[in-house]
DNA sequence: ATGCATGAGAG
DNA sequence: TCTCATGCATA
């Protein structure tokens, strides 16, 4: 039933091409220095040495636990079998959801989780063996992108920070086919010519700025949208759901998980700026239409196959981030390597490190306020 | 709220 | 094969 569409992506292109151009502030998000880890050593490539090497160096420190590779995952079963669950998120690929600014939801609960990050401090000499981490990526870490291909490339480079992190320089994909992910639940249609640049978005929400691209404009307005929404008693799988009755050319709606995402600023900064004047657009859509209501009122009127989620365990998902520290962008044949040690499917690790080079880029206001010496909050 | 996954587009 | 946007499933 619920049947991916392959509708295009949300976002229309003009969506972000208004302020493409605009020269970033700076380095929007800023890669978790943490994380980044991506050590540079004189001596070649580090993971060369995986196989023998890293792995017991890193097993030693204690890093790395080779000596349980006690199948480190394991699916998941289907089924939320979890006696309860459903918090808000219940309905996931569920019946769509009605209207709009619908009936007051029940706040949902949520739990706190805090991440134990393992300090895994990699030892000289394990970094001593990396260095040219991203080499083969090989952009100028740092630098904008190079090739001004087409018009359309350089629209993308609103975040031309993004190649903080090492080998980040390398592609930039074009704007607008930003969205075309795979969106499921995206109802909208295959929106082919978009004029390159102008119209912004909608009418209703009143046009890009400068401002739009701004870091801290975002997280205002993420914040600012959050309390209005739940003011309006609607959830986050409302407003994605929602978003396709807005009607915006190219816009379907959105799962939670974006809606949330977007909320929390842990999106990327093109994301984020994409998807602020579609949301913008609905929030101002939605109270109106409570307005409308309200006024009305005081007149005297009146699934098909589950997909399995591979949960890799504490031992093995400790050993990937001390690789990734290492080396955030193994070849395919150290993935296998790891793969191997680990006892997990090559493809899990590789989507792994994928994951883990997109979750450091996503912006995290909060760190990056802070850099930017923004003492708010 | 977040971990793992998918798929398009680009190189 | 990578990045990126995005989603499903789950904690």
């Amino acid at each position: 039933m619920n049947v991916k569409q392959p509708a295009l992506g949300v976002t229309p292109a003009p969506l972000t091409h208004g302020m493409r151009h605009s020269p970033s502030p700076r380095p929007h998000w800023a890669p978790q220095a943490d994380r980044m880890r991506c050590m540079t050593s004189p001596s070649g490539n580090f993971f060369s040495g995986l196989d023998d090497g890293f792995l017991a160096r890193a097993e030693a420190m204690g890093v790395v636990d080779i000596s349980k590779p006690s199948g480190g995952h394991q699916l998941m079963k289907p089924e939320g079998l979890y006696g309860h669950t459903p918090d808000f998120t219940g309905h996931n690929g569920g019946p769509p959801r009605h209207q709009m600014p619908m009936p007051p939801h029940h706040p949902h609960p949520h739990h706190p989780h805090p991440h134990p990050h393992h300090g895994f401090g990699p030892s000289d000499s394990m970094f001593d063996q990396l260095t040219a981490v991203s080499s083969q990526s090989g952009g100028p870490p740092g630098m904008p992108l190079g090739p001004v291909a087409s018009m359309a490339e350089h629209h993308n480079n609103v975040m031309g920070g993004a190649s903080a992190m090492p080998g980040h320089a390398q592609h930039h994909q074009m704007y607008p086919p930003m969205y075309s992910g795979h969106p499921p639940n995206v109802v909208n249609h295959p929106h082919p010519a978009l004029p390159p640049h102008p119209g912004p978005m909608h009418p209703h929400q009143g046009g890009m700025h400068e401002s739009d691209c701004d870091p801290r404009e975002l997280e205002m307005f993420a914040e600012r949208f959050k309390q209005r929404r739940i003011k309006l008693g609607v959830t986050q799988a409302d407003v994605g759901a929602a978003l396709a009755n807005l009607k915006i050319p190219g816009v379907g709606c959105l799962s939670q998980s974006t809606i949330c995402r977007f909320e929390s600023l842990t999106l990327s900064h093109n994301n984020m700026i994409a998807l602020k004047p579609i949301l913008q657009t609905w929030l101002e859509d939605a109270e109106k239409q409570a307005r409308e209501r309200k006024a009305e009122l005081e007149n005297g009127l009146g699934g098909d196959k589950k997909r399995k989620r591979t949960s890799i365990a504490a031992p093995e998902k400790r050993s990937l981030e001390a690789y990734f520290a290492v080396q955030p962008r193994p070849s395919g044949e150290k993935i296998a390597q790891i793969a191997e040690k680990l006892d997990l499917k090559k493809n899990v690790v590789r989507v792994w490190f994928c994951n883990q080079r997109q979750k450091q880029k996503r912006m995290k206001f909060s760190a990056i306020a802070a850099g930017m010496g923004m003492g708010h909050h």
